[in-house]
DNA sequence: TCGAACGATCACACGGATGTCAGGGTCGAC
DNA sequence: GTCGACCCTGACATCCGTGTGATCGTTCGA
């Protein structure tokens, strides 16, 4: 497909996928008159880098970990230097960080929300 | 404590610290000199608040929901609105949103570290 | 009393993700 | 062959969190 189809399919600009290719997240064959093509499975690819963005992750993080998200499990590891396994663990700590910063904050806004909504009437804690 | 010692203890810069306030994240109390004071408690709440920020919440939205965050459960619903209630309601879901895809993609990461090492030393393997 | 260490404000700068616009090709339908 | 929809590149603009520096006032110990 092209980049206005993949646009569509994942509510993502067209700037915004160039900017991702440039910055070496998703690829893109190119036709003879320069257009760019892509894969069915960059739909889903898109949405994960979208998703990893929007929980505050960095585009040069993303890409280092985007090679371990292939559906079929593929192991790249003649590349993988131990330096770079020691960034994907630091990487996977940070990210365990911030999962359990969002759990702890939002069961407490859950928690707000379900007191504000029991008690109606002004009364302050016990 | 004044903005140095605040600083240090969250490994915050005293320019970020003045930003928060300036932001409505957090509050301090002056002295004659103009000094900043701060109460105790802040310092998990600047914690807090780095923890969100990194996380990919906004200031914005970070000042929203922590009203919910106080450790005594105190409730301020004299000024919560409905519309507010479902402001809050929209962030938990984002929230929950941006923990499922850290989740699932810190596994795949986690998953992809395991077999690289299993594969990389077999006689190791369980 | 002087200087170091700390505080305040203000302003400019930067990097990253994103928008937008300009100028120009390609292609299919009419 | 022209028009509209689509694509290309490149440049500038914006927002936000953050850094940095200038300039100044305050506090405190030697």
């Amino acid at each position: 497909m092209r980049i206005g189809e993949l646009s569509e399919r994942t509510s993502t600009s067209r700037r915004l996928l160039r900017y991702y290719e440039e910055q070496g997240l998703i690829v893109s064959r190119r036709s003879p008159n320069g257009y760019r093509h892509y894969d069915e499975r960059l739909v889903d690819r898109v949405l994960q880098i979208r998703g990893l963005l929007d929980a505050g992750l960095p585009t040069r993080i993303i890409k280092q970990i985007l090679p371990c998200l292939d559906k079929p499990r593929v192991i790249h590891f003649p590349d993988a230097t131990p330096e770079m396994l020691a960034t994907l663990e630091l990487e996977r700590d940070r990210m365990t960080e911030r999962i359990e910063c969002l759990i702890r904050n939002r069961d407490a806004v859950s928690e707000y929300l379900d007191t504000v909504r029991t008690n109606r009437r002004p009364e302050v804690a016990a």
